[in-house]
RNA sequence: CGGGGAGUGGCGCAGCUUGGUAGCGCGCUUCGUUCGGGACGAAGAGGCCCCGGGUUCAAAUCCCGGCUCCCCGACCA
């Protein structure tokens, strides 16, 4: 492609509300134009980006068997009623109503037409196992759309579905498409970790997320230091061995007199011991009060002092139920004194549970850790020694701990986590029977009984990997786009246009790279030197190649990988070899 | 949804406090010069000043209402 009749222009200025790397990149590279928050328009350059991706995507794909198909991204509404999500889901739906009243949706994701789809289609084992994809647009109306193209409204998505006859059929599945997203990661050629991911109320048993290392990522992950050991897990979903309390006899339980004392430091200096020592209560109220309750309902959530709740541990050890803070007054109403509030105590007479109905959860660290400081649920006084099992118990005892960053690693190493951020590429997970129950997707099963298909789906957000792969690979000029996805491999600059045998020989050496099959943008506008070498070093090809008088002096043209200062020269009539031996570097 | 910021040629900005001809840099057009890291000269084109209402002889500017975009947080199958 001539850089002259390519549409689309680079800008020396980017617009003022680009502020990542990838939103200013892309923009000033002609590669995307924002219409509206979260939705963008993608002129060649950037379309011919994510074509590639696409390709490479389905490449691998097809290479596991799976099978490529399209479903509508507006749909009725209907079919999201079948499902139970036209008004569980998050983001609310899109909806729109068509000319005869019916409502439609327009599809975030597509579980529903895909079962839909094998419903129609399913009818014995022997026609499990199998798994359907496609690449399509899907629109979620987030609530802040940010970072450019990192988290928008309106995106291409490659999402696939796998059916599968039995739980061991799903896990090889499974398996499959977690080796497809590591080839496809990196051939794209980034590095990509798959991470441990909570698999959120509807999920099954298994949920990775593959995530690129980045500073402008919104997503936190722990990383064992111990390289042999390998884990990996998003901060939802982290683990971690909490360090075990010395061990001690129970003693006797004593109030002490606390005036004023309202935060774990305080206490812990006050009665001289280390917060690792003391309990931590904090409420939450049910998003959705259960109808039992008439509102009021408390969940009471004790942890120990050094370490704090993980709501979305906490969600699930609650069976999946929405939470939010409690507030001051509901606190109150319950009969709790906030700052001098602990489980012990909790079924007093006159406790919190004969005003509120209560429900008790502690982190699994308290089961042993003896001779705990606790409120007394008066105002100014604490107790010391609270032992679990005989002073206070819990309705429901879980790991609820949010993982930091230098916690020991869960596995049986030596290694303790490391903080990084990173971007959420490529998310997969087990989902089970939910969809194919509720949409119907059975089959006759060997033994001829009626069974319903298991399923797993998984994702990629296509714009989302290539802005995240700008995120990674950029510096203060531009993209360094890696060679499977940049637009073209090769930026030819021809300088001095206004000297006849340059401009021959450049346009002689372009078609022979052309001919020879290498994907090149040859710059052959009358604009200074200058002014090409940036706008190259803006769109980030792999390889600039430069064709110009000072080197055809010698009969030479000049190459220079993105990725590099070093600049090598090459006889013209070579060039193509030495093109092909330089991108291949 | 809470907090903060911003809307003026394609992009970046000034003008608004104190109402009176809409301005600058980049980009764009034409001609000439120049030709290895965003060149120079000359001459041009291009603007419902976010929208609606109000005040005024007169509104980009003052007042009221709304919309949009960005950032932080909440949220993110």
């Amino acid at each position: 492609m001539r850089l002259s009749r390519s549409f689309g222009k680079t800008l020396r200025q980017a617009p003022a509300d680009a502020e990542t790397a990838s939103h200013k990149y892309l923009t000033r590279a002609g590669f995307v134009q924002q219409v509206a928050a979260g939705i963008y328009s993608y002129l060649p350059l950037g379309w011919r980006s994510l074509t590639k991706i696409s390709n490479i995507i389905r490449e691998e794909m097809n290479r596991t068997g799976a099978q490529e198909v399209s479903m509508p991204v507006v749909q009725p509404r209907e079919l999201w009623e079948q499902s139970g999500r036209a008004d569980t889901f998050q983001p609310p739906l899109a909806t729109l109503t068509d000319r005869r009243g019916r409502k439609m949706i327009i599809a975030p994701t597509h579980e529903e037409t895909t079962t839909l789809m094998v419903a129609a289609n399913l009818e014995s084992y022997r026609d499990l196992p199998f798994n359907l994809y496609q690449i399509q647009t899907k629109f979620r109306d987030e609530a802040r759309p940010r970072a450019g193209l990192l988290r928008v409204r309106e995106f291409e998505m490659k999402d696939a579905y796998s059916f599968d006859k039995d739980e061991e059929g799903l896990d090889v599945s499974f398996r499959e498409m977690a080796d497809a997203y590591r080839r496809i990661f990196s051939r794209v050629g980034i590095d990509v970790r798959m991470v441990e991911a909570d698999s959120g109320p509807i999920g099954g048993k298994d949920s990775n997320e593959f995530v690129l290392l980045a500073d402008s990522g919104e997503d936190t992950i722990f990383v064992c230091s111990d390289e042999n050991c390998g884990y990996a897990a998003n901060a939802e979903k982290a683990e971690f061995k909490k360090p075990a309390a010395e061990p001690e006899e129970p003693r006797e339980l004593e109030e002490v007199h606390t005036p004023g004392i309202k935060t774990i430091e305080a206490l812990a200096e006050f009665v001289g011991v280390p917060v690792s020592k003391t309990v931590k209560a904090v409420f939450y109220t049910p998003e959705t009060p259960s109808e039992t309750s008439a509102g009021g309902e408390i969940v009471f959530v004790s942890i120990r002092g050094d370490l704090e709740v993980n709501e979305t541990k906490l969600r699930n050890s609650m069976g999946g139920a929405e939470l939010r803070f409690a507030t001051p007054e509901e606190v109150a109403a319950a009969g709790i004194v906030a700052g001098s509030a602990s489980a012990i105590g909790l079924d007093d007479e006159n406790g919190p549970r004969s005003r509120a109905r209560i429900t008790s959860i502690a982190d699994d660290s308290l089961v042993d850790s003896p001779n705990l400081v606790a409120g007394a649920n008066r105002t100014d006084y604490h107790l010391k020694n609270g032992n679990y099992g005989r002073d206070f118990s819990a309705d429901v005892v879980a790991d609820i701990a949010m993982a930091r960053a230098g916690d020991a690693c869960p596995n049986d190493c030596n290694g303790h986590l490391v903080e990084h951020r990173g971007v959420e590429v490529g998310h997969i997970f087990k989902l089970g029977t939910r969809y194919s129950e509720s949409m119907g997707a059975t089959f006759i099963d060997e033994d001829g009984s009626e069974k319903l298909a298991i399923m797993g789906c998984y994702g990629i957000g296509i714009g989302r990997l290539l802005a995240a792969t700008v995120e990674a690979n950029h510096d203060d000029k531009g993209m360094i786009l890696p060679r499977a996805i940049a637009p073209y491999e090769v930026y030819l600059a021809r300088l001095n246009t206004n000297d006849e045998t340059v401009v021959t020989a450049a346009d002689k050496f372009y078609d022979e790279l052309v001919s020879a099959g290498v994907e090149v943008l040859f710059d052959d506008r009358d604009e200074p030197p200058g002014v090409k070498f940036n706008d190259a070093d803006l769109i980030g090809l792999p390889l600039r190649v430069v064709v110009s008088a000072r080197g055809l002096r010698n009969g030479e043209i000049e190459l220079k990988r993105r990725d590099s200062d070093e600049i090598t020269m090459a006889p013209l009539s070579e060039g193509v070899q030495a093109v092909k031996v330089a991108l291949e570097g």
